[in-house]
DNA sequence: CTCCTTTTGTTGAAAATTCAACAGATTTAT
DNA sequence: ATAAATCTGTTGAATTTTCAACAAAAGGAG
């Protein structure tokens, strides 16, 4: 567990905690490590929700498949970030979504029921676990009521425009490289992947902006 | 505050404590009631996001409003039920969101802060009120996947079909009364309201439902 | 380096949404 | 009870999206 030492000090769920302590922790929470290759699903959807993943390495996507078989993508989650960690906290049966590897990963799975309940030694780090669970809970729904912002509009160009200057703003600059691909964005702001390519096209023909490949600058 | 002791205590964020301890806390975490007519602002977009609310009587609207006033709501919130909870939580420092008095409504307004840092007397209820907020935010991150499974849907049939769908589950019967009337509706499912009810009678023509103001009936 | 696969951009037609305007129904206020 | 205000359903035109098909570009495997 050595290894991702350096990982883990940076995962919400374990700020506040030294590493001595998180080392003692992993073990006594039950902590496991899995690998997946890219495409591979973590977890699907329907699967019980016990874990909390960690992302280790590499990527994840969380993603919603519709009965036929429209994809919508929730988020992508980056390394030392958590996932599923809402359905496992919320102790719902079964998975609402799927998590999909967005390339190879290694993610640390931590089952939910030692965190909330079998805290026999009570380790004051305990505690500590359900504060930081909280705090990410509380940023996660940041992130989705930005998502929702940007959705909640009406046509291509403009979602598209919202995500971009969200991205400029969080980048700090005007020149800023996206975590998607074509198809992944359109499933990301729920529109045609080909009126999507189209429409920056358009934009780009009328100098509202520049790209290539996944950097974008916002001109103007 | 003896009066709303029926209702907090079905407030998730009071779960496992009993009354008499409750009614010490309120006094402890400075716990105000505010009350609004109908239409009128709870928290405005941009206001500090301090205080988590919790709604005593009537119910609320989380709605956000873009630019160029296009309406998007996120949940409406009733009795015994939190909101802004998140966003004090998350110690952002100013709410992303409006709300706003569904009708006349009392609310019971807490400063976040004290829940979360200024303990100063280490009662054992304090543990319990961010074990609770951490179950209550995980919770409304369900219900925001709920919302976007939805509103990830390309047309107005869609979004209306899985949203009634969802209700008559909810609901545990093919009759069902929604709580938003057409405009709400449409700004929740982010779509036209003209659309919205054109596409209801074309439902009804169809044979899919019967419905009379806020009552569907999902045939078939 | 070449072949094969995946991704991206383009296009036109069909389908759906938005928008604006209006009339009838319902609700609220006085 | 009556008038005013709000809500709902309808319609047609303009706009936009989706869909399908294809070609060019980029990326990966051997």
């Amino acid at each position: 567990m050595k290894k991702y030492l350096e990982i883990l000090r940076h995962c919400p769920l374990f700020d506040g905690i030294d590493s001595e302590s998180l080392i003692r922790m992993l073990g006594c929470l039950g902590a496991r490590v899995a690998s997946f290759d890219k495409k591979y699903t973590v977890f699907a959807e329907g699967s019980p929700a016990k874990y909390i993943g960690i992302v280790l390495s590499g990527s994840v996507q969380i993603v919603q498949v519709d009965y036929y078989g429209n994809r919508s993508i929730l988020s992508k989650i980056g390394a030392a970030h958590m996932f599923a960690e809402a359905f496992a906290c919320a102790e719902i049966g079964a998975m609402p979504v799927t998590v999909i590897a967005n390339e190879p990963c290694e993610v640390m799975l931590i089952d939910c029921g030692h965190i909330l309940h079998t805290c026999t030694n009570n380790c004051g780090f305990h505690q500590q676990l359900i504060y930081n669970l909280m705090k990410d809970l509380a940023t996660k729904t940041l992130l989705f009521h930005q998502r929702i912002e940007i959705t909640a509009k009406r046509t291509t160009r403009e979602k598209l425009m919202a995500y971009l200057a969200l991205q400029a703003k969080e980048a700090g600059s005007n020149s800023f490289e996206i975590p998607f691909d074509r198809q992944e964005l359109a499933d990301y702001l729920d529109v045609d992947r080909s009126g999507l390519s189209a429409e920056i096209s358009k934009l780009r023909r009328e100098g509202v902006l520049t790209s290539a490949k996944n950097r974008f600058v916002l001109l103007k």
